[in-house]
DNA sequence: TAAAAAACCGTACCGGGTTCAGAAACGTAC
DNA sequence: GTACGTTTCTGAACCCGGTACGGTTTTTTA
């Protein structure tokens, strides 16, 4: 294999695009920017540009992906489909998300939470997820109809708001730390709101 | 105000370019036919026509609007927001949903499923609701912290998990009575599973 | 019937995304 | 080092959804 100069230069290249997008849209916006001027910035054609990203927004959000099936499928035997992937927010809030490039993170969340059109795109991911969620469950628990389905909707949703809330406040600026102390409790509200359902809290009405 | 011939011609248009439309996507799928041909059958400019409709999906999705937070803002004194949302979903499962073109819904319904790009349409409109529900419930009950925004998401996701499934039994000829049936059943899963959380099934299970 | 208002039109344009034929860069074999 | 197949890159043209603009027709109002 003798460790591939082409391989070497295609990563090289396409971090090189990756960079140089997140940083013209952090700096004019992403609807501000064209494909035409990030790939004339990162010195290639449109056409290649395009090779490496399928779209405009996988240039943002191709590194936020995020495999919830995969966790339920995953999960260790006798783990419950739900406390698997409990455990898994759970973790990540304890110990942050572990990208290594924590200031690039926070730039791609700056980005994202300034632009609708990416938070759509956020949106679209994570509905994706859902239907993948919804399979693996049905086949964790046959026999209960529609509830799989209903239950992978629930859980995207939540998960869904909670990482909403937690970009909305780092690109407010709250360090990350803070975040993530703050995320792991709205975690256990959210899924014990999951787990035991509304009337656990309509009793409570102040 | 005479009337107003200008008025009546106006809504004539709208409707002549919204069936042109539907006919044409569902006769050669919605990617297939582009918004110049749908101009053109209906005898309109590309210009007039985007004057009626603001984009392409608005031809086929402008007709399927369903605010929830105005549910919950217009509930009876006394009742929970919660138990608007449940109740108005039963009576749209049981009265059907009370548009008067039975077989122009059908139609929509199946251009609808046929076309990802318009499946995601209806998850970004459900996806505005959910935030306009939040807000509606944060105001109904106030000094939860993100409870409200949770539950909105949950409510929402359940909400268009059902509305899916419904539309893909129509889409599959399902009868619209029988389809309407299911939904009613699986209203009362769904809100169920809001209202008593997953341990409700995790116990049942087989 | 004249003039204000509103709807409509053709055309040109923009930006995201694709197609295509060929040029450049790479890997490999001699 | 040279020759050759393969992969990658490129420019230019193109498609489609959507907008801007300036001018024309229709409706309303006076």
């Amino acid at each position: 294999m003798m460790a591939g100069l082409r391989e070497r230069k295609k990563e090289q290249t396409r971090r090189r695009i990756s960079e140089v997008a997140l940083r013209l849209f952090d700096e004019r916006g992403y609807d501000a920017v064209t494909v035409n001027e990030v790939a004339e910035a990162a010195g290639v054609a449109k056409v290649t540009l395009f090779t490496y990203f399928p779209s405009k927004e996988c240039l943002v959000l191709d590194a936020v992906k995020d495999d919830t099936a995969a966790i339920v499928a995953g999960r260790e035997a006798g783990q419950s489909p739900f406390d698997a992937l409990r455990e898994h927010y759970r973790g990540m809030a304890r110990q942050g998300t572990g990208e290594v490039d924590v200031e690039g993170m926070i730039t791609r969340v700056r980005v994202i939470s300034a632009s609708p059109a990416l938070l759509a795109g956020v949106h679209q991911t994570n509905m994706g997820q859902r239907y993948e969620l919804a399979t693996a469950l049905a086949e964790a628990m046959p026999g209960h109809g529609l509830a799989p389905q209903i239950m992978a909707a629930q859980v995207t949703a939540a998960v869904t708001t909670l990482q909403e809330v937690f970009f909305h406040r780092l690109s407010m600026g709250v360090p990350l730390e803070e975040a993530g102390r703050l995320l792991g409790e709205e975690v256990e509200l959210a899924f014990d709101l999951l787990e035991h359902g509304f009337s656990s809290i309509k009793g409570e009405k102040s």
